[in-house]
DNA sequence: CAGAATCCCATTCGATACTG
DNA sequence: CAGTATCGAATGGGATTCTG
């Protein structure tokens, strides 16, 4: 008496994507493939390269293991996401983000500077070293940023990234420590938000040991020039 | 017995923002504010204006007064929206959005235009005006729209608006039909589509009774123009 | 019409334990 | 380490009812 499952709504189809809304607007459909939760999180930490599955984890406090899973197959299925099996010594996987996938940062980026505008935001909480990296490929200013070319280290709780600047862009990839023209080695990423948009003297931050800057020093205050965050609102 | 409600996890202030991530992350926090289910379509159907409760649920199809309230609720507390009574006569309420909630469009945008690239994106759906509108808004071309200064009038479903092109933008309001060089007339969004992301001749749909076209002709199909959809990937 | 209140079921989530 | 399996608790959301 429960075998009906063939006479409901919709014929069969929507058994994933077009689940909530029935909507052929673009941004619906986008809230259809990210906008369950911790989805837009779990793509925000692979945009800086694949991780695997513990790092994921260890990035995203309070994300359960199931949920993880789960949230990491539904991205796979829509095309976001796929896994790559690391050859035989490392038995591990890699999540990493399709061509179509790494395509979402100009979307992560519009919401990251739209909230960032609320006076509820708290900037004090914690962040991940790839959250950093890219809140600085968010609020770059082009214009100052072509007047500067240089490679720039940035290492944050451990991880290095390196980002090219180059005619007002600024790709920022996953690298070894010690590769640029300056480096910038910060125990955890807070303090290097008061650096990069509070303008704190970096004397100060380096004396409270949250900070270490080695090579061009004048380079490093350029660099930390060109990133300012968007006026609040109200 | 059921007193403590103090000596949980956090003192008291996280009560409705921060519920999920505890992450200064711009983009988790805009998560937060518009992650939760219809929310984001929500703020869509207010883009174009305001609108009441019965309008809303119109629009949105599939979502229950209560789910209506409380979003609408939250998004209030949020700083997103504001309700208006409006004078007595009418007791009705108006929500529309704040100037922050407006600024919200491009974040809408980016996500739609990122989303619309997928192969999974089906645009046989139904389509709400405001919606359509901003679609248009989306994928105008900004470069060929320098190039055409009009007021073109669109009535869709019987909703109407007008957008009025100057210097390569286009911003659009709901407005009395019949405002413009030329009019659209159409009572259903989708074959709205078909002409101006896939060209179909005019005439073709004007002969299904889909479409009405009345005024500048010449400059209809110059408008038509401006306006495409981005490349699928994969 | 606009929305609050209640009821109740379905889903989701987190914690824990388990497996290759 | 990279998940899977299970279970109880919390949440979400639809249907219905009630009120100004």
């Amino acid at each position: 008496m429960k075998l009906q499952k063939e006479t409901e709504s919709q014929p069969d189809t929507p058994e994933k994507h077009g689940k909530w809304y029935q909507d052929a607007c673009g941004t619906a459909f986008a809230m259809e493939l990210v906008g369950e939760r911790w989805s837009m999180l779990i793509i925000r930490e692979l945009m800086l390269g694949g991780r695997r599955f513990s790092d994921l984890r260890a990035s995203l406090t309070g994300i359960s293991a199931k949920v993880l899973t789960e949230r990491l197959a539904s991205l796979e299925q829509a095309g976001i996401v796929t896994r790559r099996k690391l050859p035989p010594p490392a038995a591990s996987q890699i999540y990493e983000l399709t061509e179509w996938g790494y395509l979402a940062e100009p979307a992560i980026q519009e919401l990251g500077r739209w909230a960032a505008r609320s006076p509820g935001h708290n900037p004090q909480l914690p962040l991940t070293p790839v959250s950093f990296m890219l809140s600085l490929r968010t609020m770059i200013d082009p214009d100052k940023a072509r007047l500067l070319n240089a490679t720039v280290d940035v290492t944050v709780s451990g991880e290095s990234f390196v980002a090219e600047l180059q005619d007002g862009r600024m790709p920022v990839r996953r690298a070894e420590p010690g590769e640029g023209d300056v480096t910038f080695e910060a125990p955890r990423a807070l303090p290097l938000l008061r650096v990069f948009y509070g303008k704190y003297p970096l004397e100060e931050v380096e004396a409270q040991g949250e900070l270490k800057v080695t090579g061009d020093r004048a380079l490093a205050r350029r660099f930390i020039d060109l990133f300012a965050l968007p006026e609040k609102v109200g």
